[in-house]
DNA sequence: AGATTTTTGTACCATTTCGAAAGAAATTCC
DNA sequence: GGAATTTCTTTCGAAATGGTACAAAAATCT
């Protein structure tokens, strides 16, 4: 007998509230609520939303990443998230709608993270202690303990099922494979590595080890003992650390 | 207005008739239904199953293979494994239990599949050329398409939420580094590799690379890539193949 | 100010899901 | 053959789930 309205949570009161005095503040005071940007403020027509975008999608994000697609519900989503259904369902259509730009948000946003690394102008070996470390950092990130990789983890499950996130699976891991395998290669012909390296198969190497990387954070295993695996694992590809 | 009633299976009836006449024909014709053990029929008091509790588990273990935890209700699990909930929840308890089991299940007979492999016998590159295969051919396997690893997949994904889970996790991937490495140290030791090799990270190499090999498989990547896969890693941790 | 447009908040619906109760069926023990 | 026991089948029910309808609210345009 537990009814939908014995909701005692005052916020929805607030956010009515504060949202129309957020706006009108927003045009004088500058700090805007919902953070136009710098220097085209065509707002639309009707009622401005109560909520970002971004900020939002990057809730669901962490929902979906914590318990999966299917352990996710919508309430989850949407208490996560700070909107209600409707809203959810305005702005990002169905709850398969939502998993899909959250993962591609989540792409976007490792490939950025993983960028610096990929500086041309690094050694090898400077390069994949960068993507190790960029790595761990991302899968050890999360407020409800380590959440792993999402493209391994996450959509890897629903890629059975689903052939559009199959797809995105795939041209992630190939990604990270030729990304990975070109700089192998650069490196080989500057002489950093000998002349007949298999590049592709080292790639794919670091590429695996990244992925277990990913399968132990979610498993608790200790930030150093995966620090120490990427460790091993450079030394491995790029010949043992020069002293 | 879909009343449950509306099934027009009509194998309820057929099984109820013919449990009672297979039970009474196994008794004769030595053709069980439910297989006694060859030596031992010590039959319980009351009816008997119409289930044989190995296969059933069997099939559930494939249901969640091919799902997830979440995404494989108990009407699915029932569907699949031919019995009905109530004898479903009577032999193996609710779906968390059954999940367990399962699990159990795959962590054994996965053990045993990968036993010859580790004959103390076989060359380093024999074991490995074995374990990789037996790899493939598991995580390859399943009637609707690959299905992967269950530690890595299916079991990874609840271990963020359910701690018996992940320590289950965490003992089958510490189980499979100790178990190579074990097996790296001895061909060390007979010479089959230089004596300072650093035979732990070898070891976690292989077994990043098989987890990604069932992280491929479940992205549909063809056979042939990842038994170049395994061929390359092979090359790089035992040396290059003799001729 | 009033019309228009877009978003929000509440409530609702149909279905699914997990779990359980109750009686029928099939077997062994006496 | 009858009592006891175990399992099977049917059915139910409470809760959760994905999705939606509808009116109030908050903005812009005229």
């Amino acid at each position: 007998m537990v009814q939908k309205s014995g909701r005692s949570d005052p916020s929805k009161g607030l956010a009515g509230g504060k949202s129309s005095k957020a706006a009108a503040k927003a045009a004088e005071s500058g700090k805007a609520a919902v953070a136009p940007p710098p220097g085209a403020p065509p707002r639309k027509r009707g009622r401005p939303r109560a909520f970002e975008p971004e900020v939002a999608l990057k809730k669901a994000l962490a929902a979906f990443r914590k318990s999966g697609f299917s352990a996710t519900s919508l309430d989850d989503l949407s208490a996560a998230m700070g909107i209600n259904r409707p809203s959810l369902y305005g702005t990002f259509g169905d709850k398969r709608e939502l998993f899909l730009k959250a993962y591609q948000r989540y792409r976007a946003e490792t490939n950025a993270l993983f960028a610096p690394a990929l500086d041309p102008k690094l050694t090898l070996r400077q390069m994949l202690e960068m993507v190790y470390a960029t790595a761990i950092n991302i899968y050890l990130s999360g407020d409800h303990g380590p959440s792993g990789c999402f493209t391994v983890m996450t959509a890897a499950s629903e890629a059975m099922s689903d052939p559009e996130i199959r797809a995105i699976v795939q041209k992630a891991i190939e990604n990270s494979d030729r990304t990975i395998a070109g700089r192998f290669r650069a490196a080989m012909e500057q002489g950093e590595l000998p002349p007949k390296t298999d590049c592709d198969a080292l790639a794919r190497i670091v590429s695996a080890s990244i992925q277990s990387i990913a399968i132990r954070s979610r498993a608790h295993v200790p930030r150093a003992e995966l620090e120490a695996m990427a460790r091993s694992t450079i030394d491995l590809v790029a010949g043992p650390a020069r002293r």
